[in-house]
DNA sequence: GGCGTTGTTGTGCAAGTGTATAAATAGCCT
DNA sequence: AGGCTATTTATACACTTGCACAACAACGCC
């Protein structure tokens, strides 16, 4: 119970507590984020995002320049989770190519990279590539990026079969697998509920196996 | 050279022609897309959309009780058109099971079906889809009609090749050529000149072909 | 403890938003 | 030709938007 002493200052400033730089730029990009998953971009105003990242509107303008900067600033960090989470499958030591690249499938057909709410943030910003440069850049980039990734590894899956793609096949390889990944990714983004656990996976590791012309493991699977 | 006899009327009302209610709809409907294609959900107000289909705001609330509401025609319109085209492909006579499958995906691999601003507009809407219960609708539906067209070519190739897979098979045989059709258009529509014309209708079909275990029709191809 | 720095708040403003509504006029009917 | 009516324009309004700026207070430093 509140003591007999109650100034009540109507009028009473809001208390908040002194960020470093690096956290509130954090928060706000965040905020961001959720702001137009939820809303679109068309709901990310700068009241939205200063509410959930429970600061007032005015203090976006000491961190970026304008709206427009904190935007990009977004995406750049969607875009940098997004491939840092996929490449991180990659990394396995003591495992064949086969294996590695049946890891990297499975790792992007399955949560946290299958998510509904990391779609929304994707197909929101990628809708305006056509229309904004930038936009347009940083997606080539990462698009390139990943591409190459799967390149490598399907380079080494060919080697261990004794088989000398060139370059021009090489690249048809990660253009075709690349579009596997990407059309499950969607398909189990948008519809999720569709299909049961590791299912998509399955789907997408036999499709790219095929697509390389890997005769199917046998003697794992039977067992 | 004007007459001497100018009337000039300083507070000329704008002269405008009536025009009749399917037409007005399906201009508005027009500039609707052409404005969210050029600047997003968010710049597609109605004095811009009005300002395209030459008329002005007020005529919008004519026609439609809400701006959320000729929104949401737009999108029906682009769904529809998008799987009319789609589908179209299919409806060849006098070709086999084979040829048609090849044709479908050749025509969803080259324009109109590959094009930047219907892409733009399908990543803006969809976008939304995690949020607005109607579009995640309108979206699965479209989906679906789309897979059940594939499952369906996919049926008559398999039977013409003396197969007889159970409907859990062909279901994944669906699923996996819709993602690849799907991740392939998406790579055409963000980086169509990094392909070369064909190169990716190409790519689709050797891609399908091999998710289906068809051998490669060497008497076509070597000659 | 006092003080200066600066991160943070609150308020104000011009431009733009969707919507409501009155005024005007184009085109049809007789 | 002359009116009727529905289409279209134009204006108004309440509200939101991004941004500018002054006041304030949290925190480090002496």
């Amino acid at each position: 119970m509140p003591d007999a002493a109650d100034p009540a200052p109507m009028n009473a400033r809001r208390k908040f507590r002194r960020e470093g730089e690096e956290r509130r730029r954090q928060d706000l990009v965040d905020a961001t984020l959720d702001s137009v998953a939820e809303h679109g971009l068309e709901g990310a105003t700068v009241r939205t995002i200063a509410l959930r990242a429970g600061v007032t509107a005015g203090l976006i303008r000491h961190y970026f320049p304008g709206k427009e900067d904190l935007l990009q600033e977004a995406y750049a960090a969607l875009m940098g989770r997004m491939t840092e989470q996929a490449k991180a499958a990659l990394v396995m030591e003591d495992a064949s190519p086969r294996q590695r690249l049946a890891a990297f499938v499975t790792a992007n057909l399955n949560a946290p990279i299958i998510d509904q709410r990391v779609f929304s943030l994707w197909a929101t910003f990628i809708g305006r590539a056509g229309a904004d440069p930038s936009l347009a850049r940083a997606h080539r980039e990462g698009y390139l990026g990943f591409r190459n990734e799967v390149e490598a590894v399907v380079a080494e899956v060919l080697a261990a079969e004794r088989r000398k793609p060139d370059a021009a096949e090489l690249r048809r390889h990660a253009i075709a697998i690349n579009a596997i990944i990407d059309g499950l990714w969607i398909e189990g983004c948008l519809a999720g509920e569709m299909f049961s656990p590791g299912e998509l996976a399955a789907i997408g590791i036999k499709t790219v196996e095929a697509e390389l012309g890997l005769v199917p493991p046998e003697q794992f699977q039977e067992k």
